[in-house]
DNA sequence: ATCACACATGAACATATGCTCATGTCTAGT
DNA sequence: ACTAGACATGAGCATATGTTCATGTGTGAT
């Protein structure tokens, strides 16, 4: 009888227990699953993917990004706020442009892996 | 007259022309951004992700993984589905079991590349 | 001061997404 | 054959998302 359930600890809702209590044991917390998530969502939408990549390269400013990815300036710009709320992007005013570049390294190397990723299908 | 605008290669919608045309000119295809962003896309799930966490160490079956990620069997399997669509796990039949695990190495990297930027904001 | 430009932002809308509920399919055991 | 278990799937619904349109804000040139 080794697969016999164990309410108090897997609350009878699985056929074997040992290995959900593992995983439970070793889950994320959903903090950090949701963080992560919402790292992932943020890379999740084609035209922002777009936009990073033209960012791995060099610094951009709004209307030349808007022009790159064949977007109107306002969704671009819809789109960078999304990139700074998730920290993907950093910019720096000048006059009456706004630089965009890529936040950090970590980011850079997030968005190569999918790219690669995306390719060998 | 360094800056002067070329309609016939960048349209006249940029202001940096030069910088438009480079950044055009290694843009990713939009197949190739579309497919990077399905990828992330999937992964950009906070349920996904707890799914995927738990199978990085261990061959899981549905009612399992729904013990663990405190969901009810069809949302799961719902979940799986996308996965599976998306080539992020496969799985095997046994019985009247359905045993899923994670596809491939790259898939895991991913995951963890995201989980640890999560962590360190 | 006024105007044009670069950018940000709010509202509105269509579509996509994730969950639940109900049901279908396949397998194993009787 | 019949039943129960494990899983898959379609419909329905509430919410989230991405784009457009219109407008607001701040800067520089005249």
């Amino acid at each position: 009888m080794v697969k016999k359930k164990d309410p108090a600890v897997c609350e009878g809702l699985c056929r074997h227990p040992d290995t959900v209590c593992l995983a439970k044991a070793e889950l994320v917390s959903d903090s950090c699953a949701q963080s992560a998530a919402a790292l992932f969502k943020v890379l999740g939408d084609p035209t922002r993917v777009k936009m990073l990549h033209a960012l791995l390269k060099r610094e951009m400013c709004v209307c030349d990004l808007a022009a790159v990815v064949k977007m109107g300036q306002s969704a671009v710009s819809h789109q960078l706020r999304t990139l700074r709320g998730a920290r993907l992007v950093k910019y720096r005013r000048e006059g009456k442009n706004a630089w965009y570049s890529i936040n950090d390294e970590h980011v850079a190397s997030l968005l190569c892996q999918g790219l690669e990723h995306a390719q060998h299908p």
